[in-house]
Order: structure tokens, then C-alpha cells, then sequence
DNA sequence: GTCTATAACCGGATAGAC
DNA sequence: GTCTATCCGGTTATAGAC
């Protein structure tokens, strides 16, 4: 595959450590003192590199905020680990999986905010919806996926095979939400999850029900007719 | 009111003219170019004033934007005025409403991310959730408040009162897919529009059956707790 | 006290040598 | 893979003109 090859990278040792090293001192000053104020000549000379340098491991700023992604979702796939080999309840996992990612994103609530700026810029190479970052959106509906997969909640075949993405999207309104939060320990947030994912079992109830399925399954195809975004 | 002398200006109507001006040559070249490729060194050159004679009108190349917005939501108004006046039915309505929205934006869909990126932020002054705000985004869902007023359609009151806010929540979703769509003529917004009010009509009548009521309380005392961001 | 202009600053990004 | 030098454009400082 020719994608495939483009992907791979030459990398050495020694590089992928510079790399490291500058990606941490992003993250240390990031959260220090937020993005404007983070500007990319700090942080090459906390690594202790040049400012090209920088560049050559990330494209640009915004790159670097991609990795710091790529690393939080990490992290809170290993904080949802737990749950999801313990609790088999679609509720009780949503709810877990939920309060996890907010807890995870705490340290930079301060810039988090630069996320969705770039995630709302169709141009941006980074915006999730993008084809670019398409096996990274992946990855993120991928545990939604599991989440949903293993669950004996009785749930059609139509809507079980478009919730995960369902469940993605709202996820994702929620982060809006936090970011903009800034309520005394995210309660607002944290109240929005409670009640939300409450509302959202209800509602899986209600469109489960036999007599909903010409309104589901129309509103099904419509979601699968946009869901890849063109 | 103190508040009120702030915002009174000591505008001359040479000053009017000059910012009309700037406003009208940054828009055109926004259209031709985008918003990367339209500096303000250009638009100024365009305007025939100088760099620093545009920053005293716009405090940033975002004011210019905001003022855009503005023009743009007026237009809106203007263009859904008659549908408004002929028209009772809620539905109908807003079929029209959004499409015209649509239609109206269109000329600069090319740069209408920027929008979603300073809304996206929350240390934007721009972001329409943001306080400093409140009275666009309010302008913004009067339209939709009366769109809701004089309905004949017999709808609880409890969601009668959140529906304006929750409409104009919902536009906003309708406006983030277009920006993100290159469809020809974006085809899929236009669907997308048509499938959603006609299931948005249906969702309305479902919430509206007094079987639904308990849930629909929970919900909207939820929406109305959560409206105002803070 | 409102306009307008020029010059400079700052930081993201790039070019090209080693 | 690493650096230095440079560009470019948003933004600011500041001073003169009306």
C-alpha cells in the first residue's frame, strides 16, 4: 500500500526522543501558561532545541496540539479500561466513560479551548471531521464502539450499528460544553453528563420501541447517508 | 445608565464612511480570497487608508468578522420577513428560515469556518456563548422566538418557552454541517434541513403527548439551567 | 478629541546551508 | 536532523493632522 508507505517515517532513535523532549516542554508550558502565551520559540528552547528544529518535528502549533490529543485520548483509554471490564450496563459505562474524559482533559482546560477552534476550521488538516484525520476519529468512536458492543441492553440491529458514532458526536457536544464551563470544579459539566446520559437511556428506551421504527429507522438513514462528511 | 454612554461612540460621518468602507473592501476581498489570503494590509490598501486607519475602526481582523456577521444576519432578517408575515405554520417556517439562512451565508462559505473557530473559543469576545455577546446572540434568537410566538401549533408551555433557544442551538449545528460541506450547491445541508425540520416537527408532537411529560420536564429543566453559559 | 499615518514589534512559518 | 537567517502578517506605539 502505497498510503501505507507514505506514513512510515524514517525516524531514528535519537529522533523520536527529540521529539518527545519537545512535545513535553509544549505540554509543561502549555499548561503553565496557555496557548498564546506559549509561543513555539519557548518551547524549542526549554527542549533545548532551534526554533527549525521545532518545525521539523511538528508542522506546526496546532500539530503539536494534535499529539497532545493523541496522548490524553490515550490516557483515557486507560482510565476507562477498568469500567469497561467491570460494568457491562450501557448507562453505568456511558456515565464512567464520560466523567473519565472530562477528569483526563482537566490539566489543560485552560487552552483546550485552541481544540475546537481548529476542529471547527474544515480547512484545517486537523479538524476531526476532515478526511486527514480520519483513523484518528476512528480511534475515538472505536471505544464508543466497544462500549456499545458488549452491552445486553436490548437495542435494534439499525440503531445499535450507527450509536457508536451517535454517542461520539455527543461526546463531543459535551467537551464543547466544558470548555466553556467555568463553573467551581466543572460542576456544571459534570451535571450536564448526570442528566444527559439519564435522558439518553430513557430516549434509546423510547426509540427501541416497536412503534417508533419508521421514525428511527428514517432518522437512521439519514444519519448514515451524512455521516462522512464531504 | 453607565453602560449605555460607553457604547455611545463619538462618531463623525466621515468616520461612518471611512469604516463602511473598510468594512465593504474587506468583505469583497473575504470572498474572493478567504480569510488566510486577505490581510489586512490589503484590505486597508483596498479601502485606500492605511494599516493603522483600519485598526482604529476594527480592533482585530475578528471585529471585521463580527461585522460581517452582523451585515449577514440582517440580510437573513430581511429575506425571511415575508415568509414570517404569509406564513403560521411552524414548520413551514422553519424549513424557509433555515434555508434562507443558508442562502444568505452562501457567498462566503469559502471563509465561514473562521465564524466557528472564534465560536469555538471561549476567550474570544467573538464567541457567541460568551457574555460579552449576549445582545447579537440574543438579536440572533428573536428571530426564532417569534417564529415560535405566533404558531398556532398546540404545543406545552414549558416547550414553547425553551423552543426558541433550543432552535436557535439547532441552526447553529445546521450552520457548523454547511460550513463543513462541499457538496454541489451543498446538496446535503439543503437535505439535511428538509430531513431534520420534518423530523423535528415529529419530535415536537412526541414531546408534546402528556405521556411524554415527565421526561420533557426533566429535559427542559435541564436546558434552562444549563442556557446561560457561566 | 477624532482621524490618519508611519514605523516597529512579535511570533508563526519557511528556506536553505551544514 | 539540526541550525541560522529571513519572511510575512497581525498587532501596537506613537505622533502629526483635522
Amino acid at each position: 500500500m502505497n498510503s501505507a508507505e507514505k506514513t512510515k517515517s524514517n525516524t531514528t532513535a535519537k529522533g523520536e526522543q527529540t521529539k518527545a523532549l519537545i512535545l513535553n516542554s509544549a505540554l509543561d508550558l502549555l499548561r503553565e501558561r496557555g496557548y498564546e502565551e506559549t509561543t513555539m520559540r519557548a518551547i524549542a528552547k526549554k527542549a533545548g532545541v532551534s526554533l527549525g528544529n521545532a518545525y521539523h518535528y511538528f508542522g506546526s502549533k496546532e500539530h503539536l496540539i494534535q499529539a497532545f490529543y493523541h496522548r490524553t485520548h490515550e490516557e483515557h483509554l486507560v482510565a476507562a479500561l477498568p469500567v469497561m471490564q467491570k460494568e457491562t450496563n450501557l448507562k453505568a459505562r456511558l456515565l464512567s466513560v464520560l466523567r473519565l474524559k472530562i477528569s483526563t482533559l482537566e490539566p489543560y482546560h485552560e487552552f483546550a479551548g485552541i481544540l475546537f477552534k481548529t476542529a471547527a476550521d474544515p480547512h484545517s488538516p486537523l479538524n476531526p471531521f476532515a478526511d486527514d484525520s480520519a483513523p484518528t476519529r476512528h480511534d475515538s468512536i472505536k471505544l464508543f464502539e466497544d462500549l456499545v458492543a458488549d452491552t445486553k441492553a436490548r437495542i435494534p440491529g439499525d440503531l445499535r450499528a450507527e450509536l457508536p458514532y451517535l454517542l461520539w458526536l455527543y461526546h463531543m457536544g459535551i467537551i464543547l460544553f466544558w470548555i466553556h464551563d467555568s463553573s467551581p470544579k466543572r460542576a456544571r459539566t459534570y451535571r450536564l453528563i448526570d442528566q444527559t446520559v439519564d435522558l439518553l437511556d430513557k430516549l434509546i428506551s423510547l426509540a427501541s420501541n416497536p412503534l417508533m421504527r419508521p421514525v428511527r429507522k428514517r432518522a437512521l438513514k439519514l444519519v448514515a447517508e451524512l455521516r462522512d462528511l464531504g
